[in-house]
DNA sequence: TCGATGCCTTGACCTGGATCAAAGGCGCGG
DNA sequence: CCGCGCCTTTGATCCAGGTCAAGGCATCGA
């Protein structure tokens, strides 16, 4: 969060990144892309455990994620912590701070983690004049609405199994967004925050998984994943609270 | 949804609309809010049940709650429906379909309810040449996306009293902010609404208002509530799952 | 006036997942 | 190589809240 990278090395920082159609710079012209650019600032890569930011922080910037992967938390009066996401190269954070000038959530890093920092009194300012950037700016806004109201379907509606398989397949899409498999991963966050997030007890995570595994549906082995039929994961994360278990225990 | 009122009428809409500090006119001056004014719709009142717009439908217009309230709703493959919120006058609704120009989730009237209509393409458009503007929507959007996790932390970590007394809470401090009472409101949703909201059983909701009214904290005939003892609701609704419970029934 | 319909309340019972408790692995520093 | 923490698994028990079942009580059209 402090050594700031050269400008040298900065030069065509979005233009070269592989991620540039997932990020902000999506559907801007080159000229454009640079402006956006000179805004950007890289930095040292963020430790396992450290924050980008804490909640109650004052906006100043926010980031994007270039390699690793962070979580956000926020914290309630009683101290109750809640997950609302984790995120992955492409993907930004801070968006909530831009309602009061003050993030309401805290963003850590899963494991080794480098960011873009990209001021944002600098990027409205140049949202203003660059039409592409304002409306993919606000995609990336209206997306996050999205995500966070599947998520309350999710835990408003679903059961446990139905959570575990909507995680699973939710992880693998973005994977594949990313180039990487869809159906082989490693897990950077640990049952506890899986729980955590998914609104259950670390216990249960522990026993969904062994199930899954047993029904031949994935494979686990501590924190790598192997997706085995993705059609009946579907089935299972669609499952209502109504629609039956995805294995009636076949008694007798 | 059709009658569009003639010009005449619609002329300072915006300029003299006592909401005018809550939506998207806020900090704006006198020859933007003109400009602004332009783009916005104003319609005959839509019927309780009416839909403003169905989830699927191309984004073409947001639309600012002008008297009444509405309900937005998301229903999964499996057909279960998500309550994701409630809306008064003052806000905006339709933020969710920017990122993929399609509304995902249903906004319906829960009584006659006058709206304003504004035209996506040019509010964006607009907004690029009003930083003032530009800014607010930002800032709607970033409060849409704080107010639904909050509510993940809600579903997520709290029980049902928590629930129910943050709800209350949540509709008294909305219905200040639009000079109502802060104790006193009608609900313009069932119970069924409520405890889908709230990801609670309808008999629940049921029990929780009995049992809020029997320990005075509220009032409650039908649809109108009064709130009896703010800071005792503000207790149990920073209960975390832990926190025991607020009455613990004497036994013995 | 009388069903019929839609909401709400109340009671009795059941269950999914939390909680409590007790071991396994497994990486790491010494 | 051992010992110490941390994460994870697995089993046993418990309980908040869901589900099922019966009314209650307005409103409404015939």
């Amino acid at each position: 969060m402090t050594a700031v990278i050269p400008f040298g090395e900065l030069k065509r920082a979005c233009g070269n990144c592989s991620l540039r159609e997932l990020c902000l710079p999506y559907g801007i012209g080159e000229s454009d892309l640079r402006r956006l650019e000179q805004l950007v600032q890289r930095h040292a890569p963020v430790a396992r455990g450290k924050q980008l930011f804490l909640q109650g922080d004052p906006l100043r910037s926010i980031f994007a994620i270039r390699t690793g992967s962070v979580k956000s938390v926020t914290v309630g009066e009683d101290g109750a912590e809640q997950i609302t996401g984790f995120h992955f190269p492409g993907e930004l954070v801070g968006f909530d701070a831009i309602a009061a000038d003050v993030h309401d959530c805290s963003v850590v890093a899963l494991e080794d983690t480098s960011v873009c920092e990209i001021p944002f009194d600098r990027l409205d300012e140049l949202s203003g004049c660059v039409p592409g950037l304002r409306r993919q700016l606000m995609r990336l806004l209206s997306r996050e609405i999205q995500q966070d109201q599947q998520m309350l379907l999710l835990l408003g509606k679903k059961g446990s199994e139905a959570r575990m398989a909507a995680f699973l397949l939710s992880l693998s899409s973005r994977f594949v967004g990313r180039g990487l498999s869809a159906s082989r991963f490693h897990l950077s966050m640990s049952r506890g925050e899986i729980a955590n997030y998914l609104g259950l007890a670390m216990e249960t995570i522990s026993r969904l998984l062994a199930r899954f595994q047993q029904d031949g549906l994935i494979t686990v082995d501590g924190r790598e994943v192997a997706l085995l039929d993705l059609p009946r994961l579907h089935v299972v994360a669609d499952m209502g609270s109504d629609g039956g278990g995805f294995t009636r225990r076949r008694e007798g």
